[in-house]
DNA sequence: ACAGAACCTTGACCCAAATCAAAAGCACCC
DNA sequence: GGGTGCTTTTGATTTGGGTCAAGGTTCTGT
């Protein structure tokens, strides 16, 4: 596991790409100080290991740029992911020493670490970077126990038109736009991390992500390349609940 | 849904049996007079609903008895558990005006329920409260990781197993044992409760039991009680990495 | 003691997704 | 230009768990 530290990388604070995302979304000026202080950052190649589940881990850290994944695996190999980092997500548990899932990187990605312990002094003297945490932590628990219906009750298109839905939802997110309509992207997982990603073995996303094409629901330029017709045709396959809110 | 407020039911939070584990945890004498202040009770019979998922909620709690489970529905009616709520738990989101999941009262439930808007005026104040509840929502995201590789990735067999093993560690715990040889305990929910959180039928569930009992992994005296001669062995059914655990 | 209702078990059959297998597409590099 | 090694697609076959159906157990209330 070769590690990539440093380089000449500095970023001003107030110049970050995900400074009104992350963890540090809360600061004011002062605690921003601090933080830059003890932050440095790592960059890791695409397909590169940040940690192995069970190793040492003496530092939190922030997705700056690039996609890593979070993967459990049984002794038999059987994987599955459980949690997809993105910019500005956050990694690593205040208060434990080693890492409970394998993370790597997806993309190339570029991390801000902070070491574990002045961290963890830090989020006991100012409140700011606390809450954010738990707002974010929150927000992660939610999204966990959509994938886990995701997971124990829908089918394998419902599954996959979930999962383009998800992505679309997401890049839709960072050019500002709102979900709907006609919507063009590229997909960043390979069919296997799909298929990790949603219980699934790779030839049946492979399998139903033809037969979306096939049924109209979605383009494909390429292997990655999607285009997507109607937003709300594909939230119908995914079975979520589009129409407006919940009338009760 | 009729809601059965209060009674006559009046605890000092010092002599309450969640003091310890719940979001109260770490405050101190004047924090905890603040919380005694706003705090009241409600009673929940076996099967009545708490809330319903898009129903607003005014309030936020601690399960203080009795358990209660979070579930997650499709149009359809297909439905999957995404919390198993017990005494200490905590219930609601602060800054949400609605809920997100049905709560049901898997057996006669006590809550300890705050309003919401001085709970959240009392989290900004008292440190205390933010940390123990980052605190207990990083163990429930960890949690429902695991839940996620059951969901995704284990057989039916893997999937009773683990459940199995989950609520025996949970009682050893109780019990202030330490999981291990021959254990006995009740199972607190119905075949069907446990397909909704394994992602099967009840028959799938059903048949399992069934299974394991005729290869003497558990013994069941009746539908409920449970007896595990080898806690190894059962892990080992469930898939799970029990040799080692991890040494810090 | 009995009726009714949950709750649970078991059997027969079926189907969605896994498995096994092959080949096609694509990028990279001598 | 043509390996070499991915990633992806597609086909044939198998199978684990779902579905449908019937009957058994337990508990409740009268």
């Amino acid at each position: 596991m070769s590690i990539q530290d440093a380089h000449n990388i500095s970023l001003q604070c107030g110049a970050c790409p995900i400074r009104h995302r992350a963890v540090c979304a809360r600061c004011e000026t002062d605690e921003l100080a601090l933080l830059e202080e003890i932050k440095y950052y790592r960059s890791f190649e695409a397909g590169q290991t940040v940690t192995w589940a069970g190793d040492k881990m003496d530092f939190v850290a922030s997705v700056v740029s690039g996609i890593a994944t979070l993967t459990q695996t049984m002794e038999d190999g059987r994987t599955q992911m459980v949690g997809l980092l993105l910019p500005s997500d956050f990694v690593g548990r205040p208060g434990r020493e080693t890492a409970a899932y394998n993370v790597i990187a997806t993309t190339d990605l570029l991390m801000c670490c902070f070491r574990k312990r002045p961290f963890e002094e830090m989020m006991v003297r100012t409140p700011h970077v606390a809450q954010r945490l738990l707002e974010m932590t929150l927000d992660e628990l939610d999204a966990a126990r959509e994938w886990m219906l995701l997971l124990g009750r829908k089918t394998a298109r419902e599954k996959i038109a979930s999962l383009i839905a998800i992505i679309a939802r997401r890049d839709a997110t960072l050019k500002l736009r709102s979900p709907q309509g006609r919507m063009v992207f590229d997909l960043p997982l390979t069919r296997e991390a799909m298929s990790d990603y949603l219980g699934l073995t790779l030839e049946t996303v492979s399998r139903q992500i033809s037969a979306l094409k096939r049924d109209g629901i979605i383009e494909l330029q390429g292997k990655r390349h999607v285009t997507i017709p109607d937003f709300d045709l594909l939230l119908t396959e995914a079975g979520d609940d589009n129409d407006g809110g919940y009338l009760v």
